[in-house]
DNA sequence: GCCGTTTTCGGCCCGACTGTTTTCAGTCG
């Protein structure tokens, strides 16, 4: 049995606090196993080691009791007592956490009283009147938990980017390394980076379509075989997702990529452009209509392609036809940036708030990924459950920065900042004297998200009239696939963003990629600058800043509009040129 | 269930908001 790895002993943990929780068990034991997931998700050392030495109790937040159940845990890959507890629980009531306003009181309650343990099951007595009728709920409540469900329903079968990320590449690296396999691609809205998709499409093109096939439904990662035929097998994956296998001829690769790359709208007005010619586009050819005037020409990749229709190559980015295609026949589509152009980036956490690495540890990850430098910008005191910093602790930290960076000669450069709480009147929750100590600021909205799109925008635009403020964070605040976006007004933020010389954030973590794409083109026409951000919370999430690029190319970006492509020596102006404007 | 003791049990994280109530419980961040 192997050792569990720290987070999935942490993820147990939670699991623990969240079933005791629905058990109605005492709030602060709950809490305990909360803390105790936290406390091991961020211990430095080895926990297997600190088990073998009878040392897990010495952890902070790991008592006697729990230090036991990881012992076992450790020991054997199981806990009995987390197998008990489970036993006690119908499958299908962990479902219902993941409606939005339903909680452990409100899940017991339909459970115990009405027997409620499934989705499907709450959806029926919310429509027949029984959860209106229980004490404590109501027809508003009912109604709430009637729109979760229909929210939950719009996003099912659909999965963020960065989620299914690891099985595409983990399937593409194996196809590629078959032996008869030519060439392979993720292809589909995988490759367009869109930030939510819905299902993966593989293309290989081999010589051997058999044994690919073969080799595809009986991988590790399949859960069940939905369709192997002769050049299209389909599979859903054991993380959930639906996966589609098209296997083809050398010939046909680069047809069979740019069709099942689309978009369907790019792709009908390829089909359009190949007619005007007198031809005919499908997934496995461009061939002669009859009485053609002239051949096609010979097509060995997707780039010949779009020559071929009178094009420039359009990126997979960028086939949405959002205007690719005017820009494509004109010459004038943008050099994209791409990820070896970074050289630093900003907003980013550290165990002093949220994070669960140390500034030591996301230092050297930095170095690591071959930054130059890293901004600091743990949360402020109002967002309290994030472990908010207060100015005295938020300057302490800054002290350190400072001497921290005397330690480095010059060769990577740590920048103090913080992620500042825009409050619900537009004002800071830190006073100017303090923003002043800081290199940079990212603001952002972590409460009161029920404005009015009127109210949410001042509140915004507010913030970015301080000249303290270097760029503002996350502008929507939505989770993607769990929390919709709180109304702004984006052409207005965009429009202050210009006036008063504030960046903003692509926000690279997979669940919020916010700003989202589509509004990029319009910033960068305004001449707004953008700071692409993985809002990391682990050193690991640092790599976040790869779906960060997704996005930005999606949003017609170049290194010249993203200032994190600056190096050390230019990016301190651009950090300080607000505050400057000023004086 | 953990912690920190004034060593044996009391305290443990706050604020806003919603919907249900008529003073507060539940959820979220």
């Amino acid at each position: 049995m192997p050792v569990p790895t720290k987070d999935q002993i942490a993820d147990l943990l939670e699991s623990i606090a969240q079933m005791l929780e629905l058990k109605g068990e005492n709030i602060f034991k709950v809490r305990a196993y909360t803390n105790a997931a936290r406390a091991v998700e961020t211990y430095p050392g080895d926990l297997a080691t600190a088990a073998a030495e009878n040392r897990l109790g010495d952890i902070h937040g790991i008592g006697r009791a729990i230090a036991d159940k990881l012992t076992e845990l450790i020991a054997t890959g199981r806990l009995g007592y987390y197998e008990t507890l489970k036993a006690e629980f119908p499958p299908g009531i962990f479902e219902l956490f993941e409606l939005q306003g339903l909680g452990p009181k409100k899940i017991k309650a339909v459970w115990e009283k009405l027997n409620v343990t499934t989705v499907t099951d709450l959806e029926k007595a919310c429509k027949d009147g029984r959860v209106a009728g229980l004490a404590g709920f109501g027809k508003k409540t009912a109604d709430n938990i009637l729109a979760a469900i229909q929210s939950r329903a719009r996003h099912a079968g659909r999965f963020r980017l960065g989620d299914i990320a690891g099985d595409a590449e983990h399937m593409l690296a194996d196809l590629r390394s078959l032996p008869d396999v030519h060439q392979a691609s993720v292809a589909g809205s995988y490759r367009r980076r869109k930030e939510v998709v819905g299902d993966l499409d593989f293309i290989v093109a081999t010589s051997a379509p058999a044994e690919v096939s073969a080799f595809f439904v009986n991988h590790e990662m399949v859960e069940s075989i939905m369709a192997h035929g002769a050049t299209k097998s389909s599979v859903r994956f054991k993380s959930g997702i639906q996966a589609d296998l098209r296997v083809v001829k050398n010939g046909e690769y680069p047809f069979a990529l740019n069709y099942f790359t689309g978009s369907k709208e790019h792709n009908i007005l390829m089909r359009q452009r190949a007619l005007a010619r007198g031809w005919t586009l499908n997934e496995y050819r461009l061939g002669p209509l009859e009485n053609a005037k002239s051949e096609p020409p010979p097509i060995h990749e997707e780039v010949d392609l779009y020559q071929a229709l009178g094009l420039e190559y359009v990126e997979p980015e960028l086939r949405e036809d959002h205007g690719e295609f005017p820009a494509a026949e004109q010459h004038r589509l943008p050099e994209l940036i791409e990820l070896e152009n970074l050289r630093g980036t900003f907003h980013n956490h550290t165990t002093a708030s949220d994070g669960r690495s140390t500034l030591a540890e996301m230092v050297e990850a930095a170095r690591e990924l071959g930054l130059q430098y890293l901004g600091i910008a743990d949360h402020s005191k109002a967002s309290f459950q994030a472990h908010g910093l207060d100015a005295d602790r938020l300057l302490a930290q800054v002290a350190e920065i400072r001497a921290l960076n005397k330690t480095m000669s010059g060769e990577f450069k740590i920048f103090a900042g913080s992620e500042v709480d825009i409050h619900k009147d537009g004002s800071l929750d830190f006073p100017d004297e303090v923003l002043a100590q800081l290199d940079y600021s990212v603001v952002s909205v972590h409460s009161v998200f029920n404005l009015t799109e009127a109210e949410m925008t001042k509140r915004i635009i507010k913030a970015m009239e301080n000249p303290y403020v270097t760029m503002l964070g996350h502008l929507t605040g939505r989770l993607l696939l769990s929390r919709e976006s709180y109304p702004v007004d984006h052409a207005a933020v965009i429009e202050a963003a210009a006036a008063t010389g504030t960046i903003i954030e692509l926000n690279a973590n997979p669940r919020r990629l916010d700003m989202d794409w589509r509004w990029w083109p319009l910033a960068k026409e305004k001449g707004v600058k953008c700071a692409i951000n993985p809002d990391a919370h682990h050193a690991t999430q640092l790599e976040f800043l790869h779906f960060g690029i997704g996005i930005a190319r999606k949003g017609w970006l170049t290194r010249q509009d993203v200032i994190n492509t600056l190096p050390l020596g230019k990016i301190e102006a651009v950090l300080a040129g607000k505050r400057n404007a000023k004086k």
